[in-house]
DNA sequence: GTTCTTGCAAACGCTTTGCACCAGT
DNA sequence: ACTGGTGCAAAGCGTTTGCAAGAAC
């Protein structure tokens, strides 16, 4: 019977050695839905990894952006955000204040994506990116920004 | 008879003063195909406007992105970068590289979008996000990163 | 006249880098 | 053993901020 692929396993299929910090970062990203920014995963893991080092955490997020393992979303503040959640859903992200919800992928429906674009670029995902105004930024005043 | 609106127009109706700088940076902008930097369109500004800053520059960009006179693309080795061409194509980033690429609509399409998300979102537009591997990263190994 | 913007310079702090040690294969 | 990855500290530099002078309305 088939067994689903390890972290490990997704690791070294990717080419990459299976160490303690990926491992640690692989799943506490899977599981952290704030968006975080590198520095709140970094405290995540000090727990449990007191020895992690915060520029190993960039250095395994920017691994993992060129895998696909995690995705970049738009800043906030100045401060790169992640997430490294599972690719079922989209990203809406607000003009005032910058905040990123997640869309779920139920009530839309999808365009189908062509294998490949012009200028031989290879697709290997399709995201969407919704342009909103949350709730809370929808009452101010136009013509503000976030800082 | 109609005139189309000037830039001026444009950003009173935003709410904003028409002053020089923000008139040339709307204008570059407009015009800049290869999602600069801010210090690209600063660079782009100086030959017209010598006495521009940068500081000018940043503040004035954070202030298009909330107006949606500007998206911000992918960051490429640390630094942001803009666009502020029509909104009439989406954009394809290089999981290897980094680069971004623009995709013109007419192949693709496109998902109708809902007028609002959930959580009182509203949608102001809709833009699809390609993740590919550009022709120069496709013969490369996996799992090396852009820096 | 009032309020919003600009420009300058300095500060800030997120992110990157260099290097020696260590661990995965 | 080899090689890639980690941790530490320091540096780098893109971006932000404070404030006074100036421009738009």
């Amino acid at each position: 019977m088939k067994k689903p692929p390890t972290s490990a396993d997704r690791l070294r299929r990717a080419g990459l050695r299976a160490t303690a910090p990926r491992l640690a970062l692989l799943e506490a990203l899977a599981r952290d839905r704030r968006h975080p920014t590198a520095e709140m995963v970094f405290e995540d893991l000090r727990t449990d990894h007191p020895s992690i080092s915060l520029s190993t955490v960039y250095a395994t997020l920017e691994t993992f952006l060129g895998l696909g393992l995690v995705r970049r979303v738009a800043p906030v503040s100045g401060k790169m955000r992640f997430d490294g959640t599972p690719p079922d859903h989209d990203h809406a992200t607000c003009r005032g204040c910058g905040r990123v919800f997640d869309v779920e992928r139920s009530a839309v429906r999808r365009p189908r994506p062509p294998a490949t674009l012009p200028e031989g670029l290879r697709v290997v995902n399709v995201f969407i990116e919704y342009d909103v105004v949350c709730s809370s930024c929808a009452g101010e005043e136009p013509g503000r920004s976030q800082r």
